[in-house]
RNA sequence: GGGCGAGUGGCGGAACUGGUAGACGCGCUAGACUCAAAAUCUUGUGGCCUUCGGGCCGUGAGGGUUCAAGUCCCUCCUCGCCCACCA
């Protein structure tokens, strides 16, 4: 007997992570005619603190996927690597004195070790390294290929603007009008930035979602992000008093706003206001006759232009003391504030006077940050024309053709990508003496990012590389636009760097020729293995997962890639919280470190299979010190089968193949929590009646998704391969059934009839009524009785 | 305020398109082994009642549809997430 033989994971997972290590049988090569799966997670922001049990979770439905169909014989790459560019690394580089490079390098060597430590199925040659140069040159080549198209672009307006990590902030980053890194609240900023035109691609990634294979959750919340409207712009002209038009030639610096930056508006923005008129958007340009006066947003452009004299005064504290509260009080406080400027519009369709006033509850980021206001037929209107005692109008709906211009609008705004920080990807732009932008030639790439002595950001609203004195200037080709001749002339450096986002926008392609030294992506692996197959993650609903849709619809357009959607299927899942239901933090000392179960004894195989047992894959878990206790007796059991007394394995090929079918159709459906529940109801059945060979080969092979070592231990034992075993429906049918007999509805007695007997619904209600325990209930007769053959159930009414 | 989810034993959770509620695990119970403990193995385990045959109740609350409801419909309560003055 093997009472020598103990289960020792530590031991076991140590000798097959060797054996990994060495022959490579995770490499992913392109084999024509093989049927390919590319699964990946979302890669992991290499911390100090190391993996968490998060991670572990995440990277563990991976590699049970991957395993699942490499032992179906797939040709399956799942690759590997960090994302390094971002603030935490640069604020504990700025903490401690040390290079954010140095720091990022260790904690991703950790990274590496304890992913290693885990067992999973990875190519290791395929890691990537978005700090790396090699990786960010051609992060850069895509930023200048959206350049070329245009959707790169400056634009000065107001941004988001943290002032504790100094820098400006996309949309996506601002978290209940607090910054998502440090938790600050942020302050609005007028400032000239780089964006990527997202907005142009809105339609498509909006009309798109809904044929996706992803979590309708996540589809939802990009819809709502996307927020299309449909509706018409209205021009409404400004009535000309002598007093607004003599004003509107000196326009008086305004507010606040002037001691951050010039106020007078970019080319782009002055086209679409003017003195003459104010566009409005709608989507009810239908109620125009109801429309009383005109609202536009404190941050209005040109507002300066359209204010009267008399109101001059009071618009300047209101647009001062707007700009000036932060998004947290402009939400909270839903009062309808708002002054008179003194102006007027006619209404295009009553040739009435309208005032115009401003008002802070009307968005300048939104529409044309003007619009008609409605009271009859708005709610918000309506309290504002009440609070300010303003007509309401009872309106006859009507066409509008006449007045307006169909148009569609867009919640979400254009990605705002520059950041006033050092630890990211350097923007490959340089600025001629007059301040015009020129790209920094492909053959000049990467730009790379200068070691520099202090991290440190200031007030001046530039990144620490402002001061890498020599790094700023370079020299490059310049056409000249009148001679048409290009010169070499003498530019300074952008010293923003580009939000990590970008670097994240296109590493799924990226990993299909990790060390390609000609292109971003090699064209040929790219057809072959892209799109991605399956992606796995519990973050970035609406920020990482709509940009890379944006960056694989770019790049479709200008023939680099030969599919408009990155991801086919999403796997979001749930977090891992503490024990007592709460997220795990450092500062509540209820966080779970993975290794620790590891060392403590239990293994990798252990931690692995307890987090796919834990429960839905999508929803939060509690971490269950006990239940890890629970797994590892599963797996004990599992192994002290390898020594206990075959019996003929005949005997349990219903068992059997039972099991193939529930934990094969479980994993498909990802339902990988009732998959480890069957391989345990089947292990219970092996101790009952005893085990087979085949039985052993068959329940390591369905294991192996979960717990590697273990089943590659138990396969060498047994010699076998570790093949995917297939069920044969022909076992599963048994020569007798069980019919459920019920009275009214509540079980009473259960039937055992021949299979063939449940084509005979007289013979099975027949045998049901002359049962004792149903002739107690059917003594007063019987209304009516009902047999579902399917549900292999009698009814019987009385 | 709007949108989407979810409420099942002491706990985490099962239950296919309406058809045997509580799989599996934890915890607890009893036993075997042991001087003893751990480990391991074997029992039992929704609640209440029981003459030990079984009976009644039971999936957040209340109504409804149905031969049959955790599952479908209506009203309400609680929790979670997302969006939040988007014209």
């Amino acid at each position: 007997m093997g009472g020598m033989d103990r289960y020792e994971p530590l031991k076991i997972e140590e000798k097959w992570q060797k054996i990994w290590e060495e022959e490579k049988p995770y490499k992913a090569e392109t084999v024509e005619g093989v049927p390919k799966m590319y699964i990946a997670e979302m890669f992991p922001y290499p911390s100090g603190a190391g993996l968490h049990v998060g991670h572990v979770r995440n990277f563990t439905i991976v590699d049970a996927l991957t395993r699942f169909y490499e032992q179906q014989r797939l040709n399956v790459m799942r690759p590997f690597g960090y994302d390094t560019f971002g603030l935490p690394a640069e604020n504990y580089a700025i903490k401690t004195g040390r290079s954010p490079k140095d720091v990022t390098a260790e904690n991703v060597a950790n990274f590496r070790k304890q992913a290693k430590r885990l067992g999973y199925a990875i190519d290791w040659d395929r890691e990537i390294n978005t700090s790396s140069p090699e990786y960010y040159k051609w992060t850069q080549w895509c930023f200048l290929q959206l350049y070329k198209k245009g959707l790169a672009y400056q634009k000065e307006s107001y941004q988001w603007w943290c002032p504790v990590d100094q820098t400006v902030l996309a949309n996506e980053q601002v978290e209940n009008g607090c910054c998502w890194r440090c938790g600050h609240e942020v302050e609005k900023k007028k400032m000239k930035q780089w964006f990527f035109k997202i907005t142009e691609y809105a339609d498509e990634l909006l009309d798109e979602v809904d044929a996706l294979d992803w979590p309708d959750k996540i589809k939802t919340m990009q819809k709502n992000w996307i927020g299309r409207s449909v509706g018409a712009e209205i021009e409404f002209a400004i009535v000309q008093d002598s007093s607004s038009f003599a004003s509107s030639l000196a326009p008086v610096v305004m507010g606040l706003a002037s001691s951050i930056a010039p106020v007078v508006a970019n080319a782009h923005e002055s086209e679409s206001c003017s003195n003459r008129s104010i566009t409005v958007f709608t989507t009810r340009p239908d109620t125009i006759f109801g429309a009383t006066f005109l609202v536009v947003a404190p941050e209005y452009p040109g507002l300066e232009y359209i204010v009267a004299d008399d109101a001059r005064e009071a618009v300047e504290k209101y647009r001062a003391e707007a700009l000036l509260k932060s998004e947290i009080e402009r939400q909270e406080n839903k009062e309808k504030t708002g002054v008179f400027t003194g102006a007027y519009v006619i209404n295009p369709a009553t040739k009435e006077k309208i005032p115009i006033w401003v008002a802070d509850y009307v968005l300048s980021g939104y529409g044309t940050g003007a619009i008609m206001a409605v009271p009859a037929m708005d709610e918000r209107d309506r309290e504002f024309a009440e609070a300010h005692d303003l007509p309401v109008v009872e309106t006859e709906l009507c066409e509008f053709g006449q007045f307006g211009t169909p148009k569609t609008t867009y919640r979400m705004r254009d990605w705002l990508i520059s950041r006033q920080r050092y630890w990211g990807c350097p923007i490959p732009i340089a600025y001629d003496k007059d301040g015009n932008p020129h790209p920094i030639p492909e053959d000049q790439l990467p730009v790379m990012l200068p070691e520099i002595e202090d991290y440190k950001p200031d007030e001046s609203g530039r990144s620490a590389l402002a001061k890498a004195k020599d790094w700023l200037k370079v020299k490059i080709p310049v056409k000249d636009p009148k001679t048409g001749k290009t010169q070499m002339i003498e530019c300074t450096r952008e010293t923003d760097t580009l939000d990590g986002y970008a670097c994240s926008s296109w590493y799924l392609w990226r990993y299909v020729s990790p060390h390609d030294k000609k292109h971003a992506w090699d064209p040929e692996a790219i057809s072959y293995w892209a799109p991605t197959d399956i992606y796995v993650g519990a973050d970035h609903a609406v920020a990482h997962l709509l940009y890379i849709r944006f960056w694989c619809k770019f790049f479709a357009d200008q023939g680099y890639l030969p599919f408009r959607e990155p991801i086919k299927k999403l796997i979001y899942h749930g977090y891992i919280n503490a024990p007592d239901g709460k997220k795990m933090s450092k500062s509540k000392g209820n966080v779970i470190d993975p290794l620790d179960v590891i060392n403590d004894g239990y293994g990798a195989d252990t931690l692995r299979t307890y987090e796919m047992f834990i429960g839905p894959v999508e929803l939060d878990a509690a971490w269950d010190p006990r239940s890890v206790g629970g797994v590892y007796r599963f797996l004990n059991r599992c192994y002290n089968l390898l020594n206990s007394e075959k019996i003929d394995g005949s005997k349990n090929i219903t068992i059997r193949n039972k099991t193939i079918k529930k934990v094969t159709e479980d994993i498909y459906k990802c339902n990988f929590n009732t998959a480890v529940a069957a391989l345990m109801e089947y292990v219970n059945e092996l101790y009952k009646v005893g085990a087979g060979e085949e039985d052993l080969i068959v329940l390591a092979k369905l294991l192996k998704p979960f717990a590697p070592h273990l089943t590659s231990e138990m396969l060498e034992r047994l010699g076998a391969d570790d093949e995917w075993p297939k069920w044969d429906e022909k076992y599963l049918v048994s020569d007798t059934a069980e019919v459920v007999v019920q009275v009214n509805g509540k079980l009473r007695t259960k039937l055992t009839v021949e299979m063939t007997d449940l084509e005979d619904e007289d013979k099975i209600i027949k045998m049901a009524l002359k049962d004792k325990k149903i002739q107690k209930y059917t003594s007063d007769g019987i209304k009516k009785t009902i047999f579902v053959k399917k549900a292999k159930l009698v009814n019987i009414v009385v």
